[in-house]
DNA sequence: ACAAAAGTGTTCTTTGTACACCCATGT
DNA sequence: ACATGGGTGTACAAAGAACACTTTTGT
């Protein structure tokens, strides 16, 4: 499988998607870096190659036919989501694509064309070592990037800049929260990953109607936020909020 | 050049561009379509392949050389404006990306990923026969598409999604206008553009801090655009008109 | 004079926000 | 009681747009 084995008659460049994934800790937006074991060495954005399948595969899948069983990326979204899985063991919600980049510098080992996306998720969605070929994985502030490789730090401005103009689609950011949370909590969060400070009244009013139907109305997990002699905080759960999208996503010239 | 083989370890998909170009004509807005003369017959988006190197021209203009004498595409932007210079004989201004198309099923001739753009021009960039592979070309009313290959039906509505979108970016819509053009063409051009009935003087003070510097002195062009008993319109200049997008473009999930 | 173009001032609406203040609920 | 969470009402600011009106400049 090693062997150089398939051909075209006009040369083709590699597709690979990348992506850009925030959380947020310690009222800090993070992003999730890998470290490359090979050339060029450093750390870099998680992502890999779109697994097509051969001709006969291809022609099958694209004629309605049945998904082949080795690894097969049937859309570039999923090849996102396969590579977060295998090369870091985290699982994300929802994917916004950034666009394709695919200038012929911008990798100096070959042709590449990856298409980039975003990303937010919650730090206990990392389940270290899930995946055979896990790498090093580190979280880095977000306002402190080390050197990235390829033109990895370009698409991570990107990515900030689409965070960033997306801050009305207050629903989007329930991506950031754990699997139950609070409204306080959801409230440092946000401003943490839009770096503005909003008042608690506007954004809950704002958010309110995502959180309707996730009310958890069982009393013990109370114990976990509920420290001091107040009002305990109403638990939400993340898997019933509804994380509607309001408008597309990010452009590029 | 053309009969020489390329392979590769893993199979690639083939990349292409497509282009979505819109033009404003009898107050309507309207398409550029291409007629496909090999199968899958009927009408498409102008696009076609991004043009690669072999392994040596690639890694060559990776690490700075000088470009190829051949046939190249440095950028997935050049790529668009090549094809739509080859394809159809037309000039665009600004192009936008809308994102990458990439699943198994878009093309059922095989593993395709495209980078759509769409853009804006004026009839008058329009010149019949200028590439030497330049096929049957044809405007289309944009609210009554014909049948179209692949999924480029579904790449149309996110264009005009993201044109919808952005109609606050009064200054986009400059590119829709012919070399020289008066206040009143523009409106009724953004009009139809958009499908919104506009104030005429609230669109005049968005538009006119982009054409302060754009007038033309010269009393000759009047004659072709002053009919009547009545004072004459200012004439601007496409060229000298600041068309600047005011933010990013658009989204995918 | 007249008609279209150009330009100005005002009002209205929407939307996001801050702010002030209420009640609720636990120790 | 009191501290924090939850919730409501109101005011403010900015932006986009409509509307009314004036001025300009040609035949």
């Amino acid at each position: 499988m090693s062997e150089e084995k398939h051909w075209y008659a006009f040369p083709r460049p590699s597709v690979t998607t990348d992506i850009a994934v925030f959380t947020v800790d310690d009222a800090q937006l993070q992003i999730l870096l890998i470290e490359r074991s090979e050339a060029p060495k450093g750390w870099a954005l998680p992502g890999g190659f779109l697994q097509v399948g051969d001709r006969r595969t291809e022609l099958a899948v694209a004629g309605g036919g049945a998904p082949p069983q080795e690894k097969f990326d049937f859309s570039l979204e999923g090849c996102a989501r396969r590579e977060l899985r295998e090369e870091a063991g985290v699982d994300v919600g929802a994917l916004h694509q950034l666009g394709a980049f695919g200038d012929a510098d911008r990798d100096a080992r070959g042709r590449y064309v990856t298409v980039a996306y975003w990303a937010f998720m919650h730090k206990s969605q990392h389940q270290p070592k899930a995946g055979s070929d896990a790498k090093t994985v580190r979280w880095c502030d977000a306002t402190a990037l080390p050197d990235l490789a390829f033109d990895h730090a370009e698409i991570v401005k990107h990515a900030l800049r689409a965070i960033a103009s997306r801050h009305l689609d207050t629903g989007l950011f329930i991506d950031l929260m754990s699997q139950q949370f609070t409204y306080p909590e959801f409230h440092r969060t946000y401003e943490a990953a839009t770096h503005r400070a909003i008042d608690r009244s506007s954004l809950h009013r704002r958010v309110l109607p995502f959180l309707r139907d996730a009310v958890v109305d069982d009393a013990q997990v109370d114990l976990a936020v509920h420290r001091g002699a107040h009002r305990p905080p109403t638990v939400y759960d993340k898997t019933r909020a509804v994380i509607a999208a309001t408008a597309p996503d990010e452009p590029r010239s």
